[in-house]
DNA sequence: GTCGGAGAGTGCGATAGCGGACAATTTCGA
DNA sequence: TCGAAATTGTCCGCTATCGCACTCTCCGAC
């Protein structure tokens, strides 16, 4: 368990568990991620075993912490972000497909959908967590308007939507544009949206 | 102090040498050696000071000690040193040659002579070393020939000429190939060495 | 079957690196 | 020339990582 007050940011930690990410990163490139043994990536990373068990449960553990590497630049993004009301609710949907889209032909991940579905899995959590915010706000702005919608099971919705069009662009390798999946995924849930005042 | 027992490697030792020779190595390309200061060094090897002075007394302590990222490839070299009796008695200095001659004319070292000088002593007493026991063990076989001359001071004659030649070929930019300057170098000692029986 | 080898996790004593504080020295602009 | 700021080198309590040994489970060979 790590356990810091996060403005004590320790190299040590920072170091091994970006050595563990780029070590995986570099073999889930070489062979199919199911195939890649601990040893290998503690090799890879010249890391320790107990300091790779003292950072992550397991292998997929490591695996579904990759998110942050894609989620951190979108943070970014957020606050340059204006526009109409879905502009601001969401946000987050650009960025990372456009991020997707530049690894897209470059080498493609050797990942079954096992793990596709934990990083997806956890990509909803996350976005759960980053839309829940801006949904409640919204709808406190407006509230009255309408109530017949539980305001959780929206932001349930809008993420793993999304999480659905990101799967199937990617999975189907689809020659749309990041933008037109962007549009695509907007589209479907646009009057879903307008229908509940957002 | 650093520990003994040569056959307890420990990853984090290596890990923050290395670090911290790379990040002077990159350092040293960009503005000169006497104007870098530590904590530039330590910035960009992401290390701490109090690490850094557990390893090294100071920044020419850690100039001093690239000298083994030269001399490791060499020694890999020296198994196969057939030939000659010479060759095998000088078989250090064209990898070394070589070695310059590679990182020659892709981006300069901005280091003054003082940093030169330290570098060179280094190489110097290392030399000294490494010569030393293949001058003894001919020696020894061709004990009686000539007893004139010190064997040790022989030694420092090699090395103390090589690392002149070395020294000159790299501040005048000289046009001689390494493969050139590393003849050059052997007829300067040839006709001292086989005057004494080597 | 069962043997043996290989990988996954766990536990532990030892230690390298951590951040931060410190005095001593150097640098440099007012 | 003086004082502030920067740099060097030292020290210390805390902790992340180390190497190593161990158990457990899985699996293919025989």
């Amino acid at each position: 368990m790590i356990k810091r007050t996060k403005d004590a940011p320790d190299r040590r930690v920072a170091r091994t568990q970006m050595a563990l990410r780029d070590a995986l990163h570099s073999l889930v490139r070489e062979k199919d991620y199911d195939d890649i043994a601990v040893k290998e990536i503690l090799d890879r990373a010249d890391i320790g075993r107990s300091a790779f068990y003292s950072h992550f449960r397991d292998k997929d553990d490591l695996l579904a912490s990759t998110i942050h590497d894609i989620i951190g630049p979108v943070r970014f993004a957020k606050r340059e972000s204006g526009g109409s009301q879905s502009d601001k609710l969401l946000w987050f949907s650009l960025p990372i497909f456009e991020h997707h889209d530049g690894h897209r032909w470059t080498s493609p991940l050797k990942m079954g959908p096992r793990a596709r579905a934990i990083l997806h899995e956890r990509l909803r959590k996350i976005l759960v967590g980053l839309i829940g915010q801006q949904v409640k706000k919204s709808r406190r702005e407006k509230r009255g308007e309408s109530g017949t919608i539980p305001t959780a099971v929206l932001v349930e919705y809008l993420a793993s939507t999304f999480v659905l069009v990101l799967e199937w662009w990617l999975e189907t390798r689809s020659p749309l544009s990041a933008d037109q999946a962007n549009d695509l995924f907007r589209s479907l849930v646009q009057s879903t949206l307008t229908a509940n005042g957002l």
